[in-house]
DNA sequence: TCAAAAGTGTTTCACTTACACCCATGA
DNA sequence: TCATGGGTGTAAGTGAAACACTTTTGA
């Protein structure tokens, strides 16, 4: 046994960002180096000494597309030995959501770099086992939207209704009945109208802009309460 | 950073188990050897050079206490540097359950050995930050229970009706209503009627002898099915 | 023959689903 | 003034919850 190289750790994040015309995205980087060099891949990296998991997820995010994400939860180990070429590496994968503002933030400051947004339904092809990786943080995230109110951490602060809706569509991937989507979601009262109107784009009628009230929510989880979309 | 220990990389099972006297309970070793020395823990232990997670694990569930389980999901990676007082220890955490027979044959094996059950409600004290790590488990079961058929992981292949229930009301903790438990989950159609009687214990009518149909299940999962209790 | 445990029929109520209609805006 | 997108009221259908009753067993 002396002598073996011992088992790396590494961590990958699979961050999603929305926008109302690209819809669902994946946050991705370009490898510099061998192995996959010039492919596409999560960001990610080796885990320092001593360092926490969260932290060194955080600190790859920074350093490799600049992004905060302002959701972080961890999705999945994986530890096959053969999934890295060079040796055995086991990999922490976390699953992170940015809210509208970061997502256009990145796309302005990074343009024609080596970061960048990819359609969920448009995805390149993908280094080491990313991407059975990204398969299994969609469903986690298509899962999870319709128990937890993460659909909100995917959209800015104050957010129109109807993008509201799109969003969830788009999320669930199917056209859900615009009156009972809104008639539901709000009968849970998390959610809160601004007094404001969306300018209007194009035409038909500007929508209502609501804001998430988290400490309303955490009251109704507190009472027990359970919504699902 | 040359000459910094490597962060090591464990593996750590929750196995649950059931029997109608105990409810449910959780299988732990008590520790030989420093730290924590004589304490109990989950059985676990390093995982070996290009070795898979979950062999690992089952590797050391066998060499720890010879139980082989039946059903094995990875639960959380839990990587704070400071979990093991040595040093850097990454330990990824799965979540296993045993059918009541496997239950019983350790009761009877190792009966006053270094690996025993103990309901949930009455845990000793644990090593390492293995309560935090049971704490996950038990919050997994109790949730998973309640839209996947794990139950049936911790019942023999054929059971009296009556044990179902007993193992719902245990894991939901609270009492239900039998006629409707009953309605709902036999009208899902992935329980089989056996035709065989419970023999009677003390007094009352015998419970009808169930089985689950797993195949019958996925037929229904793969029909977008989604039971729910 | 009685208490205990298990099995079953039926009504009530709440919530989802579906449908229809009204309102505000830009072209 | 009309097409488009957004907001709202309500009837019909479906399934869970509650309740009451029957059956089978050992004491």
């Amino acid at each position: 046994m002396q002598h073996e190289a011992p088992i790396k750790l590494t961590v990958d994040a699979v961050v999603f960002g929305y926008a109302k015309n690209d819809g669902v995205s994946l946050l991705l980087v370009q490898r510099a180096y061998e192995p996959f060099k010039n492919e596409w891949a999560l960001p990610g990296g080796f885990v320092l000494a001593e360092e926490k998991l969260e932290t060194a997820v955080e600190r790859e995010l920074k350093e490799e597309t600049g992004i905060h994400v302002n959701y972080l939860e961890q999705l999945y180990t994986f530890g096959d030995p053969n999934r890295d070429p060079r040796q055995h590496v086991v990999s922490v994968a976390y699953f992170g959501l940015v809210k509208s503002s970061a997502y256009l933030q990145l796309k302005a400051s990074t343009d024609a770099s080596d970061a960048r947004w990819f359609p969920i339904k448009k995805l390149p092809s993908l280094a080491f086992d990313h991407k059975k990786i990204v398969q299994l943080a969609i469903e986690r995230l298509k899962m999870k939207v319709r128990y937890q109110p993460i659909g909100f951490e995917l959209l800015d602060k104050k957010f129109p209704f109807s993008d509201l809706e799109k969003l969830y569509a788009a999320l669930l991937d199917k056209e859900l009945n615009r009156r009972n989507f809104s008639k539901k979601i709000l009968s849970y009262g998390f959610l809160e109208e601004t007094g404001e109107l969306a300018k209007p784009e194009g035409r038909g009628r500007p929508s209502m802009i609501y804001r998430f009230n988290q400490k309303r929510y955490n009251e109704l989880i507190k009472e027990g309460y359970h919504f699902e979309i």
